[in-house]
RNA sequence: GGACAGCUAGCUCAGUUGGUUAGAGCGUUCGGUUCACAUCCGAAAGGUCACAGGUUCGAUUCCUGUGCUGUCCACCA
């Protein structure tokens, strides 16, 4: 008595399997990779998701495609190491924890610093909980057993040390330096997290001294005592550079210099001059650095007026401008007002506050200074950055971005790092004493010994940490704790790191490249001496049906990964966002598309329903079948074909991933069990089955599609598996593909053209309406093929649902009759009076005149001698081939169109 | 202002060294369907491959230019 599996349900629901299935993996130990393995190595970071609570779809991406990368390496017998984490966000969790004592009404300086801190650990503690329910989720076959935190302690270990060489090589360094301040937040914000948003605000000229003057900024005014002309400009030909004049202003007479400078001027714009404000204003700072002009600070930190604004002291600046402008036009001095100007605000990219450029005291990462060993040569930063990339060490996935990267990289300043704010990692450096110029300086990984120190205040820039992200998470935790060991030792302890760096891939969507990718690259190299990863793998932004960009603000067009694993399967959603998405380019997601990809598993699901009844027919229990590869010996051409067809999916599929091409394989695994196995492999079985064919074909794709969709997959393994296979799909060796043999090849190709043939009857049956029960005539040209057809005369009938079918190898005249060419086939279906005699003329003359032009094109290249001279023999004699071809299918065509005269 | 991309079916996009009839999914229309699956099956319609030149026997593909769209960077007294 065999003794079946449980019967599969007749759809397939996700809900039921995939907690469970997802519970099995983990406890099997299949994501937990081994350091003492002697296997290769194949390692991914999991960009760490900001510690502020719910991933939205841009995180399921990422996880779809790094599950992908993992589960094919694993299965393909490397040690697959994905390892999980999540960043501290230091100024996104702050300004959150900002908000969130807001509504308290409270401020951080009401709970003070530790009572911050504590709270907002509170809080990270809280949302990576769930974090880590969303990820497994989507199924990612994460190891867990070394998740990661940026601010856990191994970590910040590395992230003292690596502050502590660059300082002591002199890449860090102190000063004073134009940035952008955030009042809101209170802290300075770099250069690429400024963004530029339009804003109309008016632009008023002002008559100063003999000059006029145009700002839509008057607020800032108060302190500018320089005028700045072109040396070429015409107009301001009697002033000289250094001249002095005095003038009414703001407050007041003032006395004023003219200043003279090309490179700040553009002498066609407005008045060709201008008056400048150094403290607040970045190109006035390079102007006032050149000329040693002096600065002052006009606007606090607050965004509120100093004394030097006189009366107006105090004041905000949004409050204080209309008064400037009563003053100065009570005063007679304004000229003009343009009320329909716009022009570019810069604002913070997390929180989306205005920026006002202010003069501060801050730490910079010197990305020029030639000093970091590389390759044998002395190198900077920057240098290095555009090394690795360019040398190929590092490869960018879609190739364009190369080019972003190194305009990013020529237009790269210096970068500063540290930021005003609470929540980070605080900067390694003590004082002691008073004064900036006195005081002395201790940089160290633990504080100094003795009394009197005093830690700065300000914390690093989150991406300081996060670029240490591939190697500070493979640091043994234990390790870090002996305070002994250089960061070399750290290294060179930590068998993770031995083992798993560099990674291998980083995959990431592709806004980050500069804030993150581009950060690693720069401390990796520097702390390690390795590139941090092979690859860089970048997808796209998800967008709403209608391109906009999907926003946690707008319920409507945003979709919560969530609500759609539970109704569509995970399996669906990867698809949905793998499939028929380019890297690099931004991509649409609607439920319809998810539906989709519900219906493919789904699909698949009910092809495995129907292997397993005819396992039930044949009373046999799949798991006993060995599969295919056995008793190969009464194979029909249907099964030669098959075997050919999946051995070529085996072949592609295992190329396709190793080059990372997983839309297009995805869409090969897709047709090859829709279009193929179960359109035409499966309708023949009904007929006739060959059992080990359909076991052991449909296992080999299960192992194909579990990177793709990892849940059907293993529960339908469960079902399907061989009884001597060991363990679960997700250990599952690759399947390796042999290479086909010359019959089954010919065996598929065979198949093909039967496929074709049917495909035009059906064809021509639509297009004449004709009932079925007619006649069918293939007339053939070659007795291969005549042989072919009637060997299969059965199946053709059955899948054309055609009731009779004569195979003639003897052309004959058919008038009445719809016709279509293959290759070597022509295919009638004679239809007394019911042809439309016109339409099919018309037909058939189309189709000459595009194979005259084509034989004709390829006849004068034959003719071209430079072409035969130089073209490799077989490429002539393919060309040749193709001639012949077109030809002999001319001749038929003039045949044909002879007997419908 | 600079750079990068895109423009192919109603929509979303493929198109790998220039070559026979430019593909897929969705959508539309028509037809079918007890027998794995209506989460199904079959078929059809629908394209001057943005435009103009050039190279070539032949260009969606290569080159130049133009237009439109998008993104990034820089700048705006």
């Amino acid at each position: 008595m065999v003794n079946f599996p449980q019967v599969l349900d007749k759809a397939y629901d996700p809900k039921a399997v995939e907690d469970r299935i997802y519970k099995l993996w983990e406890e099997s130990g299949a994501f937990i990779a081994d350091a003492k393995s002697d296997k290769e190595s194949f390692t991914v970071s999991m960009p760490p998701p900001n510690a502020t609570g719910q991933l939205h779809l841009g995180h399921s991406v990422m996880l779809a495609l790094e599950d992908i990368f993992i589960r094919f390496n694993r299965m393909k017998g490397k040690e697959a190491l994905w390892l999980p984490g999540t960043d501290h966000a230091a100024i996104a969790t702050n300004s959150i924890m900002e908000r969130k004592l807001a509504e308290e009404g409270l401020t951080k300086h009401d709970v003070g610093r530790d009572e911050f801190l504590k709270r907002v650990r509170n809080f990270v503690e809280d949302s990576k909980k769930t974090m880590r329910g969303q990820i497994r989720k989507m199924g990612a076959s994460c190891d867990w057993s070394r998740e990661k935190y940026t601010m856990d302690p191994s970590l910040s270990r590395c992230v003292n040390e690596v502050f502590k060489r660059m300082y002591d090589d002199g890449l860090i360094y102190r000063g004073h330096r134009i940035v952008s301040w955030d009042p809101k937040m209170q802290t300075t914000v770099a250069d690429d997290e400024v963004e530029h948003v339009e804003k109309a605000e008016p632009y008023w000229t002002f008559q100063y001294g003999p000059f006029q003057i145009s700002t839509s900024r008057p607020e800032t005014k108060f302190g500018d005592k320089y005028v700045v002309v072109h040396p070429d400009d015409p107009r301001y030909k009697k002033f000289k550079h250094g001249d002095q004049f005095e003038c009414e202003w703001i407050n007041g007479k003032i006395t004023a210099t003219v200043i003279k400078d090309a490179e700040i001027i553009d002498m066609e714009q407005g008045t060709g001059c201008m008056t400048v404000t150094p403290w607040h204003d970045k190109a006035d700072f390079d102007l006032a650095e050149r000329h040693e002009l002096e600065k002052e600070q006009v606007i606090d930190f607050d965004g509120k007026l100093l004394p030097i604004a006189g009366d107006l002291a105090g004041m905000h600046i949004d409050e204080a401008r209309p008064k400037v402008l009563e003053i100065l036009e009570a005063k007679g001095l304004l000229i003009e007002t343009d009320e329909n100007n716009i022009h570019n605000v810069s604002v913070n990219y997390r929180g989306k506050g205005i920026l006002e450029p202010q003069i501060m005291e801050q730490w910079f990462i010197d990305v020029n200074k030639e000093v970091v060993d590389w390759k044998n040569k002395k190198m900077s930063l920057k240098g290095i950055m555009q090394d690795v990339v360019k040398s190929g060490d590092i490869k960018i996935i879609p190739e364009r971005f190369d080019k972003t990267y190194f305009h990013w990289i020529d237009n790269l300043r210096d970068w500063c790092v540290s930021r005003q704010i609470w929540w980070g990692h605080r900067i390694p450096v003590w004082y002691k004493g008073k004064g900036e110029e006195e005081r002395e300086v201790y940089v160290g990984i633990n504080p100094p010994e003795g009394n009197g120190w005093t830690q700065d205040s300000d914390t690093l820039d989150t991406w300081f940490s996060s670029g240490l992200w591939t190697w500070s998470t493979l640091i043994d935790p234990e390790v870090a704790k002996d305070s002994s060991l250089s960061l070399e030792d750290l290294l060179k302890n930590s068998p993770d790191f031995q083992k798993f760096h560099p990674t291998q891939v980083l995959e990431t969507a592709y806004d980050i490249l500069f804030f993150w990718v581009a950060r690693m690259i720069l401390m990796t190299t520097y702390a390690t001496g390795q590139i941090p990863f092979d690859t860089v793998y970048l997808h796209g932004l998800v967008r709403t049906r209608d391109g906009r960009k999907m926003s946690k603000s707008d319920p409507e067009t945003c979709i919560d990964p969530l609500e759609i694993i539970p109704k569509y399967g995970a399996d669906a959603l990867r698809l949905s966002m793998i499939v028929g998405q380019m890297p690099g380019n931004d991509f649409q997601l609607y439920e319809e598309k998810i539906g989709g990809y519900r219906n493919f598993v789904n699909k698949l699901w009910n092809a495995s329903r129907f292997v397993q009844m005819k396992c039930e027919d044949e009373g046999v229990d799949p798991h006993t079948v060995a599969g295919s590869g056995s008793g190969s010996e009464n194979l029909s051409l249907a099964d030669r074909a098959l075997q050919s067809s999946l051995d070529t999916l085996i072949a592609d599929v295992t190329k396709g991933l190793d080059e990372y091409r997983l839309s297009e394989v995805g869409e090969k695994l897709y047709s090859f069990i829709w279009d193929y196995f179960c359109d035409w492999y499966l309708e023949l079985s009904k007929e006739e089955t060959n059992i080990n064919m359909l076991v052991g074909t449909l296992r080999t794709f299960l192992v194909l599609l579990h990177p793709y969709c990892p849940f059907v997959t293993e529960e339908l393994w469960e079902h399907f598996k061989f009884e001597k296979s060991e363990g679960m799909l997700i250990a599952q060796p690759w399947p390796v593909h042999s290479d086909p043999k010359k019959q089954d090849k010919d065996a598929e190709r065979d198949f093909q053209i039967i496929i074709d043939v049917i495909t035009s009857i059906r064809s021509i049956r639509a297009d004449q309406g004709v009932e079925p029960g007619l006649k069918l005539k293939a007339i053939v040209h070659t007795k291969k093929h005549q042989k072919l057809l009637e060997s299969q005369q059965e199946h053709i009938e059955r899948l054309a649902r055609l009731s009779e079918l004569t195979i003639d190898s003897s052309p004959t005249k058919h008038e009445n009759a719809a016709s279509t060419f293959l290759k070597d086939i022509e295919v009638h279906i004679p239809l007394e009076g019911v042809i439309d005699f016109d339409k099919e003329r018309g037909k058939l003359g189309k189709e000459k005149e595009k194979l005259e032009s084509f034989a004709k094109a390829i006849e004068s290249k034959l003719n071209n001698k430079k072409f035969v001279d130089n073209a490799p023999e077989e490429v002539v004699e393919t060309e040749k081939d193709k001639l012949k071809n077109a030809q002999n299918k001319l001749n038929k065509i003039e045949e044909r169109l002879k007997t419908l005269k």
